[in-house]
DNA sequence: ACCCAGGTGGCCC
DNA sequence: GGGCCACATGGG
């Protein structure tokens, strides 16, 4: 009978020190950053790569750009991402959005009150809690817990936090780890890297650094 | 021929 | 407020 130990919060602890997250999320600009949040939806990152490539060597990776092209030539462009339509559609609504209201200007568009742009973002299509938040910590900087599907499941599974919910998860992740972005960062880079072991479908995973947290000493 | 991947929005009850 | 569903490509 494996009694639980420790918090959820401990357990991001220690897959944060066991994974190597230096390389997460590479990118050439803020606005690469934010174009990145929504097309890494439902989506691996290798794909994104491949689109992000496209858009960097038709030199359209800016507001104002994006804003002037032909959608079916954007939708080429994302179309490895998957949900190709959808994407560039919502990529170039926020082009347009920054391009109108802030001059195309990226930086007047990022570097604003936190609440302020949190707002604007909720507002857009496509941009939901997640990617709202990966763009309020990789491209503006703001220390804000990133609460993914990779997340949810490890949460659910460990046991550890009732209920389980992405607010309860963001809210218990803020409150006993450090709040920098640095932090932020880390931690979400870790939770998916441990969740992309799939860890989960391996009975006694033997490199799962969580082994003694589960609920049955067997999986997680 | 399945299943899954660093979500979101629309509809239904 | 929760439970489905469509959206679409790429890789195992």
């Amino acid at each position: 009978m494996g009694e639980t130990k420790g918090t959820f919060a401990q357990a991001v602890e220690r897959i944060m020190s066991h994974y190597d997250t230096k390389r997460w999320w590479p990118h050439e600009s803020r606005f690469e950053i934010m174009v990145g949040a929504i097309l890494v939806q439902r989506t691996r990152w290798e794909n994104v790569e491949r689109a992000i490539e496209a858009m960097r060597s038709r030199g359209v990776l800016t507001p104002s750009a994006i804003s002037a092209l032909d959608i079916l030539e954007l939708e080429q462009m994302v179309r490895p991402t998957g949900f190709f339509r959808q994407k560039s559609r919502r990529i170039q609504r926020l082009a347009h959005h920054i391009h109108l209201y802030h001059k195309g200007d990226v930086t007047c568009f990022l570097e604003r009150p936190p609440q302020e742009l949190a707002s604007d973002l909720e507002r857009m299509d496509g941009i939901g809690p997640e990617t709202r938040d990966a763009i309020l910590l990789y491209a503006a900087g703001h220390p804000v817990m990133i609460v993914d599907t990779y997340a949810i499941r490890l949460c659910g599974r460990l046991g550890l936090l009732d209920p389980v919910t992405p607010l309860t998860i963001k809210n218990h992740l803020m409150q006993h780890l450090s709040t920098t972005p640095q932090t932020c960062r880390r931690a979400h880079a870790a939770i998916v890297e441990h969740g992309k072991e799939r860890c989960c479908a391996v009975p006694r995973c033997s490199g799962c650094p969580l082994l003694d947290m589960c609920e049955h000493g067997a999986t997680i």
